[in-house]
DNA sequence: ATTGCTCATGCAATTGCTTGCAACAACAAT
DNA sequence: ATTGTTGTTGCAAGCAATTGCATGAGCAAT
């Protein structure tokens, strides 16, 4: 969710709650990784409660399609970043930008990614 | 580079130049894929000219510390995800956050990653 | 009860970035 | 020369997010 719809929410329950105070809340809860925080491009930053099945996303940077990516993905690059660096990568949700498949395939001629 | 680096230069030659063209020609060369476009946790969006020598990094959300990490992680990421979603990622300069091999095992005891 | 400390909160200011709008330059067509 | 079109720029407003500061609640020690 959003930190308006948090806010939202939030507010049902306790109507004189500043937007800071649910900053600063989630700012704890990231860094108890409890949720996860992820800008999706869309201006505003994203929030999930982290449940057992992570997932990812693909993000096309032409037509904004949305594709779940699995975590197996991401599992496997944390996993070698590991073995080979000591890094415990917090991959929990990522948004990967790029471009779909339909988008490269309508766009073959062309050199960049333009649209017109 | 950071924007208000690259405007204070960019002033030398131009005085009068506004930081919204900075941004928006930002945007096209980020479209064109000439430059990368980075958030390293520091507040200020990091922008870099794509060589042929491409790396990445690895942040740690305790100490800060910044690794390279090498381009061939990212690139056989990117390779699985094309050949499995046909979907080509712009994996030019990440930035993976997680916790450094010093960290990790500073805190072995505790459950979470806090420096207290 | 009083004092002192810590921590959560609201408020306002600030930061980094984006966007809508009007002005203007450059250029083409007539 | 005049007109029209297109694209770039500066300016100011707007937006998401962060931060400094002062207030006040909660609690412990005396």
């Amino acid at each position: 969710m959003t930190v308006a719809e948090i806010l939202d929410r939030v507010r049902e329950s306790y109507p004189y709650i500043d937007a800071s105070t649910v900053y600063r809340t989630l700012g704890v809860l990231k860094k108890l990784r409890l949720i996860s925080e992820t800008d999706m491009g869309s201006g505003e930053t994203i929030y999930e409660w982290l449940r057992q099945d992570r997932h990812h996303h693909l993000i096309c940077r032409d037509c904004g399609n949305l594709t779940k990516l699995d975590h197996a993905y991401m599992a496997s690059l944390g996993a070698e970043i590991l073995d080979d660096y000591g890094f415990e990568a917090d991959v929990d949700h990522i948004a990967v930008f790029g471009r779909c498949a339909d988008c490269a395939s309508l766009s073959m001629g062309t050199t960049d990614g333009s649209t017109n």
